[in-house]
DNA sequence: CTGAAAGCGCTTACAG
DNA sequence: CTGAAAGCGCTTACAG
């Protein structure tokens, strides 16, 4: 009778790569085996007019029975949706970065659609490709995973597609922004500091002007104007968001011979990075120096000593976007808000004895 | 004059979001500025056919001009060539998968083309469906980041488009293998430790039934056996190629009062979380115990102490993966091949002193 | 509630 | 070397 689809393989001398053979159903064929038009197919697919019962289940059988699953490039062509959504990430192998689109698969997945990640590389020139490269390819809306296009540019963008947007706070239309509190977060690591004793600590900066980075960096200040500390610009130095960016601060820092008991560093990796720098040159965590990190990375509960950390759950943030997306697709205005941070406490910060 | 795109912005009252008004150039309008019929324009864009000169760069300065992008779904639903290529890797926020999506997006992007990332999430029923969504969404071709998948399975895909796997060998009409040589990897961690003097050694075993893990096992036992070491199964212990794997590994070696000098963890990861039980026992690395990677992710160098570990491009054999497609897809023989492991040594692992 | 028809923006035999 | 025409597989006004 029917043949089933991979054990039919046929003989014929297909060698052009160009002409893929693979039995493919289309929607005229669901159509004319249930009896009813394209049209109709159609609009069940896409619940896009009330159809009688009885033509209904006679497509639901035959789309069953013919293993239909409709062609998401014809879709975009004909409808203008290609049911996928584009993401721009800063690096796809961050850690942070990693999770958070797992968090926005996730999401995608349950309502089939799919993710088009591209990488900005950490500026505003290479974002900007990305946006190009993502409307060419049609996808249905952009989810910017921080970054540092301006401001003006994301609301432009937001005029001609929806766009989700982390890292900031902004109001525009088509636009939906879900910023987590940094700042507080900023604020929370100085102060666990300052609580333990500390005195001289050092901030470690993201990339410049990035504004994760700068957040931190103001809810570091705020945190120490609250204590009636002063702040001194020798202790921030600057950083990357990669471990050679913490290796070297400390590094600049000792050569400089500047003192300090407590380090709080931007994101983990920096964390990671000053670790060595400060096991390279004999000074102990938490003994000599206590470490904060910021995004409390799966991996940084596994540092030597586990790392003290914000904690920021990024696969939450991008399911949040991804989410959030969907929402705007269909209509509906998102809601959705970032979970306030909170200071996970591990080994590597101490009381200062002296 | 003509106006610019982006500050063009009309104050029509357009609210609908399923009609983006974006100005959107087509070939045709291409077509009728060059004073060609779009049959041309589109064999210079494809370089399909010869064409004179003259308008080949009427049509040129026509693209130019009017800034003309081709709509890849279009081309998609046309030519059956959608200029994407799916990734099937096992967990997207994975540092080493991470790695390699890195590469296999900046070889791809070269050349215009985009990757469609899903996660099989270590099994291959969710790897199966994987394969299903990549065809419906008409990708050129897919590359398979080893994976569980049968090599039936994997061959029979091949059938109708082109495959590239990594982590296994495998020959068959319209697929390409890159295979890490993992066994080798593994025989080269094991015969360190036993250099250094090591004797009883631990292996933390990767995902069951990897074909990655079980290679490098292989490779242990191979060591063991060319220095007439008996090969012990208590020594064997179950991993799952993340951080909690090695930390249990670790627990369930102390509890059941298991002896050993030296550990080799199937990945860098497991090494990690085989790293901090050993501290939480008060075990010191790599003084009571030597510890050994496989990967080498670029933290591992940040690890304290610093972790020797199998050196392994993920992103090198991304891009090599990328390119052999490319290969593939212009009717060429790839011939690229992953380069040889070596052993990065670091400071986790010594000379046995007793 | 449902069809026939036009069209989305390209590519590709088919004819010159 | 180049055009006119058909078609890829859907969606969506437009008419009933």
């Amino acid at each position: 009778m029917a043949m089933k689809n991979s054990s039919s393989q046929s003989n014929s001398s297909n060698r052009s790569r160009s002409a893929p053979t693979h039995p493919v159903v289309t929607l005229e064929m669901v159509a004319r085996m249930a009896g009813v038009s394209p049209s109709t197919v159609s609009r069940i697919l896409n619940g896009t007019a009330v159809v009688s019962a009885i033509k209904k289940a006679a497509v639901e059988a035959a789309i069953a029975q013919l293993g239909f699953v409709p062609n998401p490039v014809a879709r975009g062509l004909a409808g203008g949706r290609t049911f996928s959504i584009g993401v721009i990430t800063q690096a796809i192998d961050s850690p942070f970065y990693g999770m958070a689109l797992s968090g926005i698969e996730h999401e995608l997945d349950r309502v089939g659609y799919s993710a088009l990640y591209v990488s900005g590389e950490w500026n505003a020139k290479e974002e900007a490709k990305c946006i190009d490269v993502l409307r060419s390819r049609r996808v249905d809306g952009i989810i910017v995973l921080t970054g540092r296009l301006t401001d003006k540019a994301l609301k432009d963008c937001a005029k001609t597609m929806p766009l989700v947007v982390t890292g900031r706070t902004l109001k525009a239309p088509g636009l939906y922004s879900l910023n987590f509190d940094n700042f507080e977060g900023g604020r929370l690591a100085t102060q666990h500091l300052i609580d333990l004793g500390h005195r001289r600590i050092v901030f470690i900066n993201g990339v410049v002007h990035h504004a994760d980075a700068s957040e931190r960096l103001r809810g570091y200040r705020a945190a120490l104007e609250s204590a009636g500390l002063a702040y001194d610009p020798d202790l921030v130095v600057p950083g990357d968001f990669r471990e050679a960016g913490g290796l070297n601060a400390v590094n600049q820092l000792l050569d400089r011979q500047i003192t300090f008991s407590a380090i709080f560093a931007a994101n983990d990796q920096m964390a990671f990075g000053a670790a060595l720098g400060l096991y390279r040159h004999g000074l102990r965590v938490p003994d000599d120096v206590s470490l904060v990190g910021f995004d409390d990375l799966p991996v940084s509960m596994y540092a030597l000593p586990p790392l003290t950390s914000v904690h920021e759950s990024a696969d939450e943030l991008g399911g949040l976007a991804a989410h959030s997306m969907l929402q705007i697709l269909d209509g509906e205005t998102p809601t959705g808000q970032v979970p306030a941070p909170f200071l996970m406490v591990r080994e590597s910060s101490k009381r200062l004895v002296r």
